[in-house]
DNA sequence: ACACGACCTTCCGC
DNA sequence: AGCGGAAGGTCGT
């Protein structure tokens, strides 16, 4: 058994900044499939990573409370320079885009769309997070044609192997998301191939490649100050992002808030609920862009924030069914529970 | 330009 | 008990 290396992380200060449910809700942002990398620690009460540091939040009526773990003297002193509460502050401001004003966009979508009125109801503080570019970009990539929970999985077992140890909590290891240079490894493909990537291990290898040796992390953050198109058209030439995955980038990482990731699910969205007849009977280029414009002419120049509401809505209440079944079942199940 | 099928893996339903 | 289908798509034909 090998003695830990990096200690545990110490118990720190809870801070806290005003912030009402109407402009976020924890629990919906951090679990419908924005970000991978937060958990539910104990109820109500988030940890995750962000900006290096490992965070716990939790909120109450009217407030956002915070705490970030720090190390101990022996651990990377260099590596774990301890932020100020002015510096925390700034990050959950940023990451969380506190300064855009929800409850208003939310008046203003349900006033263009009474579908949106309806769904927006049940569903208020669903915002769109600011992420690092890198680790959106190749998070998204990992969606394709899969479901959540094995993202989470993946991106778990991906942090876990490739990413810097930051601190044990509950005696697990806390891992960053890799940093570009840790992925540019001959074998690079090959191992996440053996972490259950399936095609997208080449995808993954192949992104992160490219980026090291072409923008670099800085260039593929800078692209937060051009146009949607141009940063789309960017993000489209690296291999496994499509439409739909550089539109997610653009959105969630790159300040691009007209930007509307259309899958499969705003797709039936777009047909059922809007009754749009875009497109053709599938999800060519063109019909990206026409329910693109369609939900941008309806919802105006955060339409990407609109749809995440939506999606949110969406996400929650397919649980909601999922869960209603599974109790049906367990009623109605034969009691023999046996094995043979 | 559009329609297909393949692609890794896991989970769920019949 | 196994098999088919789908999961926040993308790529080549």
């Amino acid at each position: 058994m090998k003695l830990r290396e990096t200690p545990s992380a110490c118990p720190s200060l809870w801070r806290s900044l005003p912030c009402p449910p109407a402009e976020l809700r924890l629990d919906l942002v951090l679990s419908s499939g924005q970000t991978f990398r937060w958990w539910e620690s104990s109820p109500g009460a988030w940890t995750g990573v962000l900006g290096e540091h490992v965070w716990t939040l939790r909120q109450d009526r009217d407030r956002l409370w915070y705490t970030v773990y720090g190390k101990e003297e022996n651990g990377h002193p260099a590596e774990a320079a301890m932020l100020d509460a002015a510096e925390m502050e700034q990050i959950l401001r940023d990451y969380f885009q506190l300064d855009v004003g929800l409850p208003a966009l939310y008046r203003a979508w349900g006033a263009a769309d009474p579908h949106f009125c309806k769904v927006a109801k049940d569903f208020p503080g669903v915002r769109v997070l600011r992420q690092d570019p890198v680790e959106c970009l190749l998070s998204f990539i990992c969606t394709s044609n899969n479901h959540i929970s094995r993202i989470t999985a993946m991106i778990e077992r991906f942090c876990q192997a490739f990413g810097r140890r930051l601190c044990y909590l509950d005696d697990q290891a806390v891992h960053a998301f890799p940093s570009l240079s840790a992925l540019t490894g001959a074998d690079t493909e090959e191992r996440l191939r053996a972490l259950g990537f399936g095609y997208r291990a080449k995808f993954v290898s192949g992104t992160a490649r490219a980026i090291a040796e072409g923008l670099g992390a800085e260039g593929l953050r800078a692209l937060r100050a051009v146009p949607y198109a141009e940063a789309r058209r960017v993000l489209c030439t690296l291999p496994g992002v499509g439409a739909k995955v550089a539109d997610c980038v653009c959105l969630m990482a790159l300040d691009k808030a007209e930007a509307v990731p259309v899958d499969t699910h705003v797709w039936r969205i777009a047909r059922q609920r809007y009754g749009a007849v875009l497109g053709g009977r599938s999800l060519t280029p063109r019909a990206h862009q026409e329910i693109g414009n369609f939900f941008r002419g309806l919802w105006g120049s955060h339409a990407g924030w609109a749809q995440a509401v939506l999606f949110c809505a969406d996400l929650r209440k397919n649980q909601e069914l999922a869960r209603s079944r599974d109790q049906g079942k367990q009623g109605q199940d034969s009691p023999g529970d046996v094995t043979h």
